[in-house]
DNA sequence: CTTTAGCACTCACTTCTGTAGAGTGCCAGC
DNA sequence: GCTGGCACTCTACAGAAGTGAGTGCTAAAG
């Protein structure tokens, strides 16, 4: 279907009229607010044209219109190509600039929800690498009691992971130092799984040379590693999930629960985030297009943020559907840019 | 003021009444659902005289009664006297013994937050000892980059942290690796502040043949120290906040959003159990008995934990002031010593 | 053919009113 | 001291009526 410019101006008054008021809008309310130049009789002309496209709704017959899931993604594809919408983002990058530098780039992220939050007022979240994959600076282990030691590693991006790990072999403390400083002179930069392979590579070549370190570094590596691996989904940093309470859309305690719920178990939230981690640039998820955001009226901006070529994580803002997209997105976009620079900094 | 036996049980009546249905009872109920062999006039003489001695109040002229907070503490200061409610503790210690042992300690705390909401289906706070006055079982140093150095400290009951810094001076990991083998041996069991303190007096000593590395050590724990000593106020874990929403007291979103922000913010919350964390036993705080509670209905049953001799944190559990006593203290109760329990068995 | 004004109609929201129900306070009698 | 009875109070609920914002349709004007 396509639409002529008046009805596009139509659809997006509507619209911005809905995103502030997350009131319905009616004929005669636009021609007041909206200079279009017409009587109130023809808008309504256009709105029923609209709704027979799908744009639009009303909830009873004698309300006014509200968008349909299908005319916010009308609007906001078209959204991108504006050149207001693009210069809107200058200003908007000085916001993400807030964000400095931190020794623990986990405090990085912490700040980046926080701040997506406390711009939007909506909820935002941030996912961390998943260690499995990273690649990795430094390891160190550390014996707490017999039989039980703890991982540390330190990812290329300064992440911080602690592991626990119970050992059938009692190993002293000293000859986890030998392995930890064997391991991170060999192995530094690679990730867990290439640090495995080549371990295994490397037993198999050398098999009857290898000397007592490498095969306890391999031995406790293997079980470590694979312990790391197998589960592990990240970790999950959010802010603003108060905001709901702010917001008129959602007056249901069922619905509020249900998202601060999901957003505690963290699990579902990740694996939303990660799904569409490979695509490029800033993706805009409206209502039921996603199973997670279900029928309740939520959306989602996301975007990756990476270092070098690796994408590392994402984050994103939660919010009502009649969110202020032209906000949101120039915010988020910037705001990953600005925690890949960041994290490209880290030497 | 003294009550009589019939007047108490007309008080707990009414209590008992109230934390079911969060509802105002009438004389007329009270004898149809108790039997106290009067006739509803009777009771209402009673719950007469029980209002003007301050342990009931009726929100408008024609409505039931409901429980002050004065006849809410009354209610649970003769409760602790009650031989059925100490009968009571056993069924609960039961569900305490569900906490079993972790390798990390603070995931047994966050265990024990899920459990205590899970159990009572009110919000659940846990308190994590302050590294400050840990005594340290294990120390250890990772040169991060040039200048930055991550501090991993492990106390003697099982809680880990993870600390960055900037140095003046670049330190190599090899000697980062001395000075922790050092401190390790020489100073585990103490605390920071004994560690400093220890390292001070050993330098004023042997002033002049203190060796290279001692120095080092010195330097970099005083600075290490300090920097930890000082601002951390400790962990907290939490969990079961969304449960207010099925509360039937608090329909008003600001006081729900105050509590969520509250928690989250941690900060307060910490200091609001810290403050109470040398008393012993289960303390009951009854809504505006605590400034933090407020005026909005919410009351705290917390205990503490310790490990030895040494008081580590608290738990508790924030309920509505009309929450159960007679199942949150005995259960707030036998948690604190399961914590307590387990924690003194990581050796 | 498009736009407009006018008109009848719809539906949610508000206000008002009456009633039922639960509760209180008080009093006289047992 | 306890009780039944009675008048009174206040809330909650339901129906009635009015209001306002909005729609759809139609006929006329541009």
């Amino acid at each position: 279907m396509q639409l002529d410019e008046r009805s596009k101006k139509v659809l997006k008054a509507v619209i911005l009229s809905y995103i502030k008021t997350a009131l319905p809008i009616g004929s005669r309310s636009i021609t007041e607010r909206f200079d279009f130049g017409v009587g109130s009789a023809t808008i309504r002309n256009i709105m029923s044209d609209l709704e027979e496209g799908g744009f639009l709704t009303h909830p009873h017959t004698s309300a006014g219109r509200i968008p349909t899931e299908k005319g916010y993604r009308f609007y906001v594809d078209t959204l991108f190509e504006e050149e207001a919408f693009l210069n809107n983002k200058n200003s908007i990058m000085m916001e993400a600039e807030q964000l400095v530098q931190r020794e623990d780039a986990s405090l990085l992220l912490q700040d980046t929800s926080r701040l997506l939050s406390d711009l939007t007022h909506y909820m935002a979240v941030v996912t961390a690498p998943k260690i499995a994959t990273a690649h990795i600076r430094h390891i160190e282990f550390i014996r707490l009691r017999a039989n039980c030691i703890m991982a540390i590693t330190v990812s290329e991006a300064g992440f911080v992971q602690n592991k626990f790990f119970d050992l059938a072999k009692d190993i002293s403390q000293k000859s986890l130092n030998d392995i930890s400083d064997y391991l991170n002179n060999f192995y530094q930069g690679m990730t867990l799984q290439g640090i495995r392979e080549k371990l295994m590579t490397q037993m198999e070549k050398i098999e009857d040379l290898y000397d007592h370190l490498q095969t306890e570094a391999f031995e406790l590596t293997k079980y470590a590693v694979g312990d790391m691996m197998e589960g592990e989904s990240g970790e999950l940093y959010t802010d603003g999930a108060t905001h709901i309470f702010d917001l008129p859309d959602f007056s249901d305690r069922k619905i509020m629960k249900g998202l601060l719920e999901a957003v505690k178990e963290k699990q579902s939230v990740i694996q939303l985030l990660d799904k569409y981690i490979g695509s490029k640039g800033v993706q805009v998820f409206i209502g039921s297009e996603n199973r997670f955001l279900g029928n309740h009226g939520f959306s989602l901006v996301v975007s990756q943020y990476k270092r070098g070529d690796r994408v590392l994580g994402a984050l994103g803002v939660i919010g009502p559907t009649r969110m202020d997209y032209s906000k949101v997105i120039p915010l988020v976009d910037s705001a990953a840019k600005q925690v890949s620079r960041l994290l490209e900094d880290l030497s």
